[in-house]
DNA sequence: CTGAAAGCGCTTACAG
DNA sequence: CTGAAAGCGCTTACAG
């Protein structure tokens, strides 16, 4: 149990007391509420601010039935990506007098179940998911009782909450475009997991190549974090092909995984980009720090986080339709995909 | 203001009625207490279930005075390097009844600031800090009313809060040996930043160098968060060099800068390591996915995690003396070193 | 083994 | 403009 340390914390009544007023009396000045004359409101704030008072959160909570909390579950913490967006949320959500709080996902269903409850608990009058991990059943039970606003692409999204999330058609797209216009037709796509996001860019790939005409394919799938492992094999892959099979350029649906297959590139003798042409997706910090630097589908994550504070105020004033906000990325040229 | 959906959530009253039982009883029951029959409390558990009971936090905390909660300020979500620690923490706390919570400092003294201030309020048991950034003044007040421990070098920590770091003496110490040992004399160090470990690493090269004889001495320092322009000045500043002062080798306090002069260097025309060796510190997962790899010092970050947690455990059963405890770093030979 | 009562710190009608 | 009272949902002595 914790030990109590130095004096207890000052209360409302301990400000009346010194203030010599009623408590309501105390409590309708410090939320700046009418009804109190100038000079005891004064005198309050005084009393108050010498004897260091700060309001009790579960009390408050308790009475007014809402927190002023907004929860914010990721994925990941330690992923640049994600902290776009959390800065995002933190940025909309400055000085409206609402917290945000945090919890971690680990990339681990499980994990993201206890994250979601544990905001759910804690009673956040809003909760945003940064990530497509979570299970369906979770976010509807969340749903239920506040808005839930997913920033990301799950599988199965249903439609209690709302969707920010980035278009991975159209990104896909730019990517295989990008390196047509590089005068590259051997193009791969590198397909990192199962997540509907990926499974999006392949289905771009697909279509774009189509479009273009071209009938090469060529794509390798593994789950791929961190995995050095996988790059290795990607580029082994790539070199058994016969050299009129074998891919100039490939997509890769994860700047992680990308930065991977470049490394791997290198250590196998590769040129890049003049054997091997890489584009990846999220433009991460990883992208403008390798040599060479790495050509990238940039997604506006900031403003994703800001949507999804938007939105939940939106269903806290009224909406009630599920919003679903599909934004437009864009590509970031650089050496990888150069000529 | 947050709407009402769905059902109102059921109470304790509510298990009580269906149960046909007094609500203190419900309360026994459901929070493990003997003096329950096994009948009655079979009936309740069961009653709680199908209503889909939880526990009410405000109540529960107000009423308990304590949280069950611990509060982990991080300097930046989206830092590989204070995602291990963060992971150390919930490994080192999962299951023991606690929850974590974490605020993001977005590496500003004003915004750490504010996230310890929430957790203040939020009533956390414990807070566990992972920057060196954070005020002396907020972490004292913190620590006057709940344990408070530091993850992390700060410049000045005063003496009511505990701390866990890493020994930059000798970490610094093994980063200029490894050159030595590796054939370099002319070996720099890149200060990053005025932070009390960056200046201690800086302390360590001069210490070594005189060690090992050495009269050669080469230093520069920027505050260089991310910055691409700070490394190349660091590259252009050794080019203009005599040959004969121009460092073989730079040990750089950060693995971010020391990526971002690696890459600077490279655009250079510089080999690594043949024209310049490089070492960083804090072994990120940069380190391992450049080209050439990084060689950098490591520091036991998940232990570190678990370390604040047991800490806390400390403060709340018995101690309440100080503790610092420092750990040993190693190094990770990499490429960027080698011969 | 069980029930009625008090109280955690706050906010909000309601009377003066 | 001000004060006494009720109640948010829970836990914890205290009687039976």
């Amino acid at each position: 149990m914790p030990s109590d340390t130095g004096s207890p914390r000052p209360t409302i009544i301990d400000i009346a007391r010194v203030a010599g007023v009623s408590k309501s009396l105390v409590s309708l000045a410090l939320s700046g509420k009418p009804g109190v004359s100038d000079a005891s409101r004064g005198r309050i704030l005084k009393v108050a601010d010498e004897l260091g008072y700060t309001s009790n959160t579960w009390a408050r909570s308790l009475v007014r039935g809402r927190s002023q909390l907004i929860g914010v579950v990721t994925t990941d913490v330690g992923s640049a990506y994600n902290a776009d967006v959390v800065t995002g949320i933190e940025d909309e959500v400055a000085d409206s007098g609402y917290g945000v709080l945090l919890a971690h996902g680990r990339r681990d269903p499980d994990q993201l179940c206890i994250g979601i409850e544990r905001m759910v608990q804690l009673g956040v009058d809003g909760l945003i998911v940064v990530s497509s991990r979570a299970p369906r059943a979770q976010l509807d039970g969340a749903a239920r009782t506040r808005p839930v606003i997913v920033v990301e692409r799950p599988d199965d999204p249903g439609d209690l909450v709302d969707l920010v999330r980035n278009d991975d058609e159209y990104g896909g797209r730019l990517a295989v475009e990008h390196l047509v216009d590089g005068g590259r037709t051997r193009i791969g796509f590198v397909e990192t997991s199962a997540r509907a996001a990926v499974r999006a860019r392949g289905l771009a790939y697909d279509r774009a190549m189509a479009d273009l005409g071209s009938d090469h394919r060529w794509r390798i799938a593994g789950s791929a974090r961190h995995d050095a492992t996988f790059a290795r094999r990607v580029v082994d892959t790539l070199l058994d092909e016969p050299p009129a099979r074998r891919p100039e350029a490939l997509f890769v649906a994860t700047d992680e995984t990308a930065v991977a297959i470049l490394g791997a590139a290198l250590d196998a003798g590769l040129r890049v980009p003049d054997d091997l042409a890489l584009v990846g997706y999220n433009n991460s910090a990883l992208a403008a720090a390798i040599r060479p630097t790495l050509t990238s589908i940039d997604q506006p994550r900031n403003l994703m986080g800001r949507l999804a504070v938007t939105m939940l105020r939106e269903r806290w004033s009224a909406r009630s339709r599920q919003r679903i906000e599909v934004m437009t990325p864009h590509l970031v040229a650089r050496a990888s995909s150069g000529r």
